[in-house]
DNA sequence: GTAGCTGCAAATTCTTTGCAGTTGT
DNA sequence: ACAACTGCAAAGAATTTGCAGCTAC
């Protein structure tokens, strides 16, 4: 049975308060200052559980590692910022991509991942043009 | 410089045969097979360079490992199918897609993957319909 | 009281890297 | 010849697991 610890509230209430999808290690960070001795093991075993609880959902863009959220938002997509690579939650559907699929092929669901500037990277350029000279990363 | 050895001619060489997107694992397996002593390292190595060179093409589904393709196809996306797991080549791509980012983000790229049923799975479910039983997964 | 939970460290899995010997050009 | 390449084993990074002590109920 479930039981409710500080180490269980504090990895929810991190989840909760960054309003995006976090890394594990991002969760761990968030939740330490709440719980100061929490182990990363407690991290990985409790994002497990809630999201076999259905408490958080698994978001797994390609190429990154698993992240977590609340769950809550219905069918929603992603995205990423090139620049400072936080993932972003989307709104928004480009709806009915049965067209897309070969002749005969059924599609059921879809994943969709956007690429770019996120608002405050994009706000930093339009400051700062690049200059050539100007390496991220 | 690029050099030509054996170990690079039996990975690519792999990956052509195959038609399909490759784990590093199955690529040595399949290499195996024409350069017996060849490692995994040296899998790693190769696939890197050659994607690097732009002769490969790294396929990365959510929760999956990369896989490895010819390059050839521009642009495309992947439809996995729910049934077999296999994973297949969209050559459609739903366009601008840049309106769905919220305000101030700027879309640069995007990535998309269908799920659903391939022309064979789908077939196999039209002859015999699903029972309330039947459970995938 | 006790089953579930926790922190730590060791184990796993996938991928990368250091090194000394091998090979293509 | 000589830089690129290779196999092996060790190193890394992310995640899981074993275990003995802790804690919510």
């Amino acid at each position: 049975m479930e039981r409710s610890t500080r180490q269980r509230t504090a990895i929810r209430d991190a989840i909760a308060e960054a309003g995006r999808p976090l890394l594990p290690q991002e969760v761990l960070d968030a939740a330490q200052s709440q719980v100061p001795g929490l182990g990363i093991a407690t991290v990985y075993r409790n994002l497990k559980a809630l999201a076999l609880d259905g408490e958080l959902r698994t978001v797994e863009l390609p190429g990154e590692n698993p992240r977590y959220e609340l769950v809550g938002h219905g069918h929603h997509h992603h995205f990423q910022c090139n620049v400072c690579e936080r993932v972003f939650d989307v709104h928004a559907c480009p709806g009915d991509l049965s067209k897309l699929a070969p002749r005969g092929f059924t599609v059921e669901d879809h994943d969709l991942t956007l690429y770019g500037k996120c608002s405050d990277c994009q706000r930093a350029v339009d400051k700062a043009p690049a200059r050539s000279s100007d390496k991220r990363l």
